[in-house]
DNA sequence: TGCCAGGCCCTCTTTAGGGCCTT
């Protein structure tokens, strides 16, 4: 048991200089929002200086500048204080498998390390919303009429977005199979049960 | 030398290939 709530989890989202922190690509911004029972109780937004040029791309792709990066602190500075804000308490991305390998190759530079547990937003709306057209951030949104203001592709506005996904998620399961408060364990069993065999997962409980 | 992500998941599958998802 650590020292966090059992109903606390926070949901996080990176925006990088490319795919694979193997290749050399940094973290750029990092947000996240801290939900208790439910409700957002904190966030958390940096914009962070990876030491060199992002590609254009990236700049179109996130509306992030180089500009913008060039008066931010440094990635150790923010990921610092990111790793006191997360504590141990769970955590839940969209494509988990990808914020995971850039949050512990930032942590790794900084000598810090997380303990706590991954669930993937994206493996458990595969499951759940098989019907969804695609399983984007995005899609979701827009799939389950989730509202939002139109950012993309900013660390904060993904996160407030894949939030709410989870809390739609958890209210789904509550009214299509009656369970009142599903456990964050629970959202990573599903996620870990394949396609066909989630119905009757979910219905034999 | 030249290449370069990684993991999940489906299928024309398991002696493999390719789409999806993240930046």
């Amino acid at each position: 048991m650590n020292h966090s709530s059992a109903n606390s989890v926070i949901i996080f989202d990176f925006e990088t200089t490319g795919l694979s922190p193997n290749q050399g690509d940094r973290a750029i911004e990092i947000g996240a929002v801290k939900l208790l029972n439910g409700v957002v109780v904190d966030t958390f937004q940096e914009l962070m200086n990876p030491g060199f040029n992002v590609s254009s791309f990236i700049e179109n792709y996130t509306g992030i500048s180089n500009a913008m990066l060039y008066s931010a602190p440094s990635c150790a500075e923010v990921m610092n204080r990111f790793a006191d804000f997360i504590g141990d308490d769970n955590l839940v991305a969209h494509n988990a498998s990808f914020d995971k390998r850039f949050l512990e190759a930032e942590f790794a530079l900084i000598n810090r390390k997380y303990k706590g547990q991954f669930a993937c937003s994206m493996l458990i709306a595969r499951r759940l919303y098989q019907e969804a057209p695609n399983h984007k951030l995005g899609g979701l949104v827009e799939f389950k009429q989730i509202e939002n203001d139109g950012t993309f592709h900013r660390a904060l506005a993904d996160s407030e977005m894949t939030a709410k996904l989870w809390l739609k998620m958890l209210e789904d399961m509550h009214d299509s199979y009656s369970i009142a408060d599903p456990s964050f364990k629970l959202m990573q069993q599903i996620s870990q049960k394949t396609k066909s065999g989630v119905k009757d997962f979910l219905d034999s409980l």
